[in-house]
DNA sequence: CGTGAAATATGTATCGT
DNA sequence: ACGATACATATTTCACG
């Protein structure tokens, strides 16, 4: 599908802040209010704009660490980790996960409030799987820049 | 600030879907409109709720590779490196930061649209420093999840 | 795509528990 | 202190040009 200057500022404008009006909206990207409504309603449909959602402080809610875990598989092959990547696509403190290349296979975001959650985890996930071959800990104490948007070129 | 169950209710469902209207909101909770909305603004003002954003998707944009980068400085002193931290909250390529404990100091992850493009971040970012002693990189050609909630207990 | 009007939603004030 | 109801204001959304 083709993007226009408009719908990109419009992207970029609710990438920023959703929660304005499409009043607003509208007046940003200099279209009437029906005009803007309808690009958004269509952007949304075509699954341009995947979902609107709100982020919390991570400090609101008790301790909570941030873990990069760097998994290395025994085989690459395809049948062999699809039921990792079920199951980590469920276990809700797996925030991210990215498939990699190279001598690690899977580069993992997890998100636990202390170190016996995620000693759990490892069990749950990592030495469960008789595929694992070895994993990396990374933790981090400090989340230094999160930023969900996408940049969009002209 | 204390968060009761009707509070968590609010943003468990924020997280998931920020689209809703307020009357939608306040049935799902069970609260009149008002005092849905009551909370909500309250939530905001004390910063429980950051903002609010529209999530898009990345393959809508023409090529997408998301990089991880493990940096590792020569020394950790916070003077040294508070120059790195400015630089890269400011390069929209780098999305995610955390400062990590351990050989490693630093995993960002980058956006960019094709190689040559990461090779200019590595300039600009890193070669550039000198207190930069050693980075890795891992390519990631599948994002294979991507939560931005946060696991409210209750 | 814009205008204007109808349908909804948001926001405020007040009262009751 | 918190929620509900009723009311005022603002926004969304539809029909039409």
């Amino acid at each position: 599908m083709f993007l226009d200057r408009i719908d990109k500022a419009i992207l970029r404008q609710l990438q920023r802040d959703a929660a304005i009006t499409n009043l607003q909206l509208a007046e940003i990207v200099g279209l009437s209010a029906p005009a803007c409504l309808k690009r958004v309603k269509r952007l949304q449909k075509e699954g341009v704009i995947q979902r609107q959602v709100a982020l919390l402080n991570p400090d609101s809610f008790g301790p909570c660490l941030h873990i990069l875990v760097e998994v290395t598989m025994q085989s690459d092959r395809r049948e062999l980790n699809a039921a990792f990547i079920q199951k980590l696509k469920h276990m809700p403190q797996v925030k991210q996960c990215y498939e990699v290349t190279g001598e690690v296979d899977f580069v993992l975001l997890v998100q636990v409030p202390d170190m016996p959650s995620y000693q759990q985890f490892c069990e749950a996930l990592l030495y469960s799987n008789p595929n694992m071959k070895a994993f990396t800990t990374l933790i981090s104490m400090n989340r230094i820049k999160y930023d969900t948007s996408l940049t969009i070129a002209d």
